[in-house]
RNA sequence: GCGGGUGUGUUGGAAUUGGUAGACAACCCAGACUUAGGAUCUGGUGCCUUACGGCGUAUGGGUUCGAGUCCCUUCACCCGCACCA
């Protein structure tokens, strides 16, 4: 019998659904394991062949941990609510579900083929609104909480307006949105509709005005992670600086937990430091600066880190979009203020980045610098930003070149604060040096004078000690149809929350996807969007609403009364092992650490990090193929010729292209106009060209793992695409290479079928096959559990070649079992063909005995100075001193080394002998 | 500009962490078996040299008995962030 993998893979792939093999539960006599793939978002496309590689690699960690005696979670479901299903949905009027359902199918059904250990039992698609339940749960949980700095921890809303009953907005210390303080007699005094006011600017989900990405061409708005250039990631339009109220999730107030949470994290320092950036913190100072408009005074709040400079400040900037503007500008200089900031207005997120022009205006207001007493004139310019900080900022233009650059287009004047600087070219922003020009802070460094700076700022009220972060808050609301509804409805204005009973809210039918006529969310196409007779929420949550807690579900993905119980919460904890792309960085891997430490906080889990280990798949990149047509002509020219004619590269489909020889019948078959073909052959055959580039259909270098299935099975897909290189780096596919692991599988077939004939026998192992199988257990396990997959198949080959062709039962059997996570159809085949009842999952992973594995004789190269010279062969066991004496006496010693040349010998053992001679 | 990373045969990539560089594959070459081969098996394959031998891990230097690995210089490429005050 021959390798038939088409016809154990069916075998097998059927055997497992039907016996539920890969089901887990909880048991606690196991130690758990939890090993998750960042679930996909099914498009249209279906798989190609790099989509599967993180499975693969996960799916084989799960399959080792489980021969390790773990207890495996190891689940897989869809991310199915997004931005594609809904355009094709506008395009041609089909139901998003629909579309959803049948790329679903398409996914599942390729994902089937490749042989993965999913517990397929505890599927869901975040578009079921029995997953959606729960989201929109979370999102009350959250509108129903506040959080507190001094605990730091989230608490419920409740004890907020109790502590306002007590003792006003003073009472606590909140995380909050901009607005005025209260007592607790004003707050007795609000109206139901104020009271409603003053807590939404202190909900975890609230509604509040700010600037947000909006995308005219999708008619939404987008998260910061979402915008890419000033670009929408999804469908590359382009986005536009807005003020709008929108629902918001108030991520910020868990900036410092995020960051130091990290630290806990095995992720890799690159991702980590990627979102250490994002949050993005900061230690410096706030500072009050007067400022004088029209005669009026005002007390505006500015953030720096660079207390030390204040001496330096000659003129402060305003953001465009800062509330203070409208207050700050001078009627004598309104005119051109609004003419300024109706030129900004227009300008896309992406002219703002690239356009580098200086520009701004003089709001005709002045402030007094606190410190000197001084007056410096405040301008508006959009290098300064709404969202961070306070939105305005003294500017130092002698040691910050934004303020530099600003300072000499403006004819400002600079005024240097450090020994020696000079500052007529450019500033000096390092912070180093001796300061000078500073009053009390000259002589001091630059290091010692920041602190000193903010302690006489704080002394003297004018200031304090601030840690700014640089994250913001998550837009939440995008005004589209397919997405989670908001489980709010508007009582007299006032949003409220709908009753748990009643959730989950479903998404009502529309007749159109897109946007209203007047320009409302979808929704408000709705026959009856209400909920008790008053209006119901017309904007649905983003993408990152229903994969921020999707880890928690698997644990309990049937569960109706909670997200997840208690009791499989407390055994599944949290994710072992985490594999995914970096992609997520800033996004889903912000979001799930917010969410899952917010439900952290309410004591619904019991991790307070949802990720522990964290692998970042490379991209695997196309490699696409090239022919070279002679234009007018209908003549292409092999790659080796194609400087001895005018030519122009094609690209040429990869399916029809065997190690960059062209299957010229197939060409000709490919397209109708190139029936007639004429080829210029080298050495008979036609030579593609090759580049590396992205995965594309419009490349024709997508590889379909079907196609791989078909011609080589699922087990060599899966060798093989570890077999290419580390996991985590990025590398293209190029099919050439292949065959070496599809032989290496028919050669390990052969040691137990011959033809017809079955070869095991039951005879003891020699030594060397002992050793040959006792190293690759060994290296296989050291290697698995550094995710070094590509060196364990190596090793596999190595051990295959010691072995020849030993085909007995004590070395192929614990062989099988190592190869079962790599090539599991053809190890589960072959594990029943020696006489083994259950599956091969079952097993146990073989013992590593070192001694077994171990030689008896050392092969030390000797070499006299650093240079070998010759080969000795010595007992595995032999002290250092016995083989220094070897040496010494070896007859390949030259005479005129002699004892008296020897300086010294340097025996490592089992290593190498190196004998250094006097000089 | 800032941060992180990488550089090894024709190619993908190994190297027990400072100890015989190029494992294991792909490609190519030769041979065997074959009606045939995108099947199987055997051998060869870093570069220079007929050989002896020499040279080789982006570059130049350093530490060491010994460096792909550690330190410094330069170069190239990749990724992330980027008016964050």
């Amino acid at each position: 019998m021959d390798y038939n993998f088409l016809e154990i893979e069916k075998k097998w792939q059927q055997w497992w659904a039907q016996n539920k093999t890969y089901r887990a539960s909880v048991d606690s006599d196991k130690p758990k394991y939890y090993v998750l793939d960042m679930f996909p978002y099914p498009s249209g496309a279906g798989l190609h062949v790099g989509h599967p590689l993180g499975y693969i690699a996960s799916d084989i960690f799960a399959r080792y941990k489980r021969l390790k005696g773990f207890n495996v979670l190891h689940p897989m479901g869809y991310d199915a609510f997004g931005l594609p299903a809904e355009q094709y949905a506008i395009q041609t009027g089909q139901h998003p579900e629909k579309t959803t359902h049948d790329n679903v199918a398409r996914y599942r059904q390729q994902l089937d083929r490749i042989g993965f250990s999913f517990d397929w039992d505890r599927e869901f698609r975040t578009c079921d609104p029995e997953y959606y339940k729960w989201t929109q749960w979370a999102f009350l949980k959250m509108f129903g909480s506040w959080y507190d700095k001094d605990a730091e921890k989230a608490r419920p809303i409740e004890e907020l307006a109790a502590a306002f009953e007590q003792g006003g907005s003073a009472a606590v210390n909140a995380a909050c949105s901009e607005g005025p303080a209260f007592t607790a007699g004003e707050w007795k005094a609000f109206s139901e509709k104020e009271k409603a006011d003053a807590l939404m600017r202190y909900r975890l989900a609230y509604q509040g005005e700010s600037t947000v990405n909006w995308c005219p061409a999708l008619g939404t708005v987008l998260a910061n992670d979402e915008v890419k250039d000033g670009f929408s990631e999804r469908g590359g339009f382009p986005v536009f600086q807005k003020k709008m109220t929108q629902w918001q999730l108030r991520v910020s107030a868990y900036a410092g937990r995020l960051l130091d949470g990290l630290e806990r994290l095995d992720w890799t320092e690159s991702l980590k430091e990627m979102q250490r950036n994002w949050i993005g913190r900061s230690e410096g100072a706030e500072m009050v600066f007067q400022v004088e408009c029209d005669g009026v005074q005002h007390d505006v709040t500015i953030f720096t880190t660079r207390a030390d400079t204040v001496f330096g400040v000659t003129f402060m900037v305003l953001a465009p979009e800062s509330e203070w503007v409208e207050k700050l500008t001078s009627k004598a200089q309104k005119a051109e203020v609004d003419a300024y900031l109706e030129q900004v207005k227009k300008k896309t997120e992406r002219e703002r980045i690239a356009g580098k022009a200086v520009t701004g205006v003089f709001s005709g207001s002045y402030g007094i610098n606190p410190l000197t007493g001084q007056k410096v004139p405040v301008w508006i310019a959009e290098y300064v930003l709404a969202g961070y900080g306070t939105g305005a900022i003294m500017a130092v233009p002698a040691h910050d070149s934004r303020d530099y650059a600003f300072a000499k287009k403006f004819n400002l004047p600079i005024i240097p604060l450090i020994e020696g600087a000079d500052v007529s070219e450019q500033s000096l922003d390092a912070k180093e040096g001796i300061m000078c020009n500073s009053g009390f802070l000259n002589g001091l460094t630059v290091k010692q004078a920041i602190p000193a700076a903010i302690d006489y700022v704080e002394k003297h009220g004018i200031g304090r000690r601030k840690v700014n972060y640089r994250i913001r808050d998550a837009i939440f609301s995008r005004q589209r149809y397919w997405g989670e509804p908001f489980p709010i409805y508007y009582k007299d204005g006032i949003a409220t929350p709908v009753a748990f009973e009643d959730l989950p809210l479903t998404l009502p039918e529309i007749d159109q996807y897109k946007p209203t006529e007047d320009g409302q969310p979808p929704l408000a196409r709705a026959k009856d969007w209400t909920y008790k007779g008053y209006p119901l929420e017309k904007s649905t949550m983003p993408g990152f609403a229903g994969s921020s807690a999707y880890y928690l579900r698997y644990m309990d993905p049937h569960n109706g009364e909670a997200l997840v119980s208690k009791e499989a919460d407390e055994y599944w904890r949290n994710v072992d092992l985490y594999v995914g792309g970096t992609e997520h960085a800033t996004g889903h891997l912000i979001y799930s650490r917010f969410w899952n430490k917010f439900l952290f906080d309410l004591g619904y889990v019991c991790e307070d990090e949802p990720f522990c280990k964290l692998i970042n798949q490379g991209m695997i990149q196309g490699r696409s193929n090239f022919v070279y047509l002679i234009p007018g002509t209908n003549k292409f020219v092999s790659a080796g010729l194609k400087d001895q004619y005018e030519t122009i590269p094609v690209h040429v489909d990869v399916n029809i292209v065997y190690n960059d020889k062209l299957d010229i019948e197939a060409f000709r078959a490919w397209r109708p106009d190139y029936k007639d073909a004429e080829f210029v052959l080298e050495d008979g055959e036609y030579i593609c060209g090759w580049a590396i580039e992205k995965m594309s259909k419009s490349m024709y270098n997508v590889v379909n793992p079907d196609k791989i299935c078909d011609t080589y099975g699922a087990d060599t897909l899966r060798l093989y695409e570890m077999f290419l290189g580390p996991i985590e780096q990025a590398k293209p596919w190029d099919t050439k290479g292949i065959d070496g692991v599809n032989r290496f599988l028919k050669k390990f077939w052969r040691l137990f079928w011959d033809r017809e004939k079955w070869l095991v026998t039951d005879e003891e192992p020699t030594k060397e096959e002992l050793k040959a199988l006792h190293k690759l257990i060994g290296k296989a396990q050291d290697d698995i559990e550094h995710f070094s997959y590509n060196t364990t198949i190596s090793a596999f080959m190595i051990a295959l070649n010691e072995l020849g062709n030993c085909s007995k039962r004590a070395i192929l059997e614990p062989l099988t079992v190592v190869l079962s996570p790599f090539a599991p159809h053809i190890a589960e085949e072959l594990w029943h063909q020696l006489g083994n009842e259950g599956s091969v999952v079952y097993a146990t992973f073989p013992e590593y005995k070192e001694e077994l594995a171990a030689d008896n004789t050392v092969n030390y190269p000797v070499s006299f100075n650093g240079k070998t010279r010759f080969f000795l062969e010595a007992p595995a066991s032999a002290a250092p001193a016995d083989v220094e004496a070897l040496v010494r006496s070896h007859e390949k010693t030259p005479q005129y080394v002699g004892d008296m040349n020897i300086a010294k010998v340097i025996v490592v053992p089992g290593r190498i002998v190196n004998v250094v001679l006097k000089k």
